[in-house]
DNA sequence: TACTCGATCGGA
DNA sequence: CCGATCGAGTAA
C-alpha cells in the first residue's frame, strides 16, 4: 500500500519534524523509456530561515534561492562544487525559506551519489515532488522509531560558525533487514 | 568584469 | 591530502 504525498504535504510549519518525517519515505523516480523505481530514504538535513547561517537563504532571496520562498513541495536542485547535483526538498509555508537536503538512501550514500545514481539534474528545480514530474514521494508504511534516528552535525558547513554548524540537524536512520532491498 | 568559494567525491 | 569544475554572490 503506497500512498502519494502529495506537494501540499510539506507546507505545514515546522522544518526540523518535516525533515524527520522523510526518513523511512520512499523517492520514487520514473526513468527514460517508463521504468519506476522506489528508494528508501535514510539520511537528511535540514536548513531553516534566513537567520541560519548554514542555509544558502542566509544572503536572503536571490534568483537561485528564490525557489526557497515559494511554497513547499517543490525540489530545490543546485550545483555544488561545479561537479555534484544536490537534491533538496523545499518545505514550509510561503516566504519561509526552508528546505531538506536528500543526503542518501538505502544502499546509496552521499547527496551527490543520490542525484548521479536516479538521474537528477536542475531541469528539476522548481517542480513539484509529483508524478508528472517524474520525481516523487510515497508513503509506502515504512515505520521510523524516534529513538532509532541520530541526529548530529550538518556536514560540510563550517562556514556557518560554530553556532549554527553545531545544530543537529542532520538525520539518519538505519533502516532494519525487512525494509531494505531485497529484504 | 574580476574575483572567491562552496550543503562533494574520488583518487593519490 | 588534493584537484575537479562552474555558477552564484559580492565587490567594484
Amino acid at each position: 500500500m503506497a500512498r502519494l504525498l502529495p506537494p501540499h504535504a510539506w507546507r505545514s510549519k515546522g522544518t526540523i519534524a518535516l525533515a524527520r518525517s522523510l526518513l523511512g519515505k520512499h523517492l520514487v523516480r520514473r526513468r527514460r523509456g517508463g521504468g519506476v523505481e522506489a528508494h528508501l530514504i535514510t539520511e537528511v538535513e535540514a536548513y531553516q530561515g534566513e537567520a541560519d547561517l548554514a542555509s544558502h537563504a542566509r544572503r536572503g532571496r536571490t534568483a537561485r534561492t528564490a525557489v526557497m520562498y515559494g511554497r513547499g513541495g517543490v525540489w530545490y536542485v543546485y550545483l555544488c562544487y561545479g561537479v555534484h547535483e544536490m537534491l533538496n526538498l523545499v518545505v514550509g509555508p510561503p516566504e519561509h525559506p526552508a528546505a531538506v537536503l536528500i543526503r542518501g538512501l538505502d544502499g546509496i550514500s552521499g547527496p551527490g551519489r543520490v542525484t548521479r545514481a536516479l538521474g537528477i539534474g536542475r531541469e528539476l528545480n522548481g517542480k513539484p515532488a509529483a508524478r508528472r514530474t517524474g520525481l516523487w514521494l510515497e508513503d509506502r508504511g515504512v515505520r521510523v522509531p524516534r529513538g532509532r534516528v541520530r541526529a548530529s552535525a550538518r556536514v560540510g558547513v563550517a562556514y556557518a560558525g560554530p553556532v549554527w554548524a553545531a545544530k543537529p540537524w542532520r538525520f539518519r536512520w538505519e533502516p532494519p533487514a525487512r525494509y531494505r532491498a531485497g529484504g
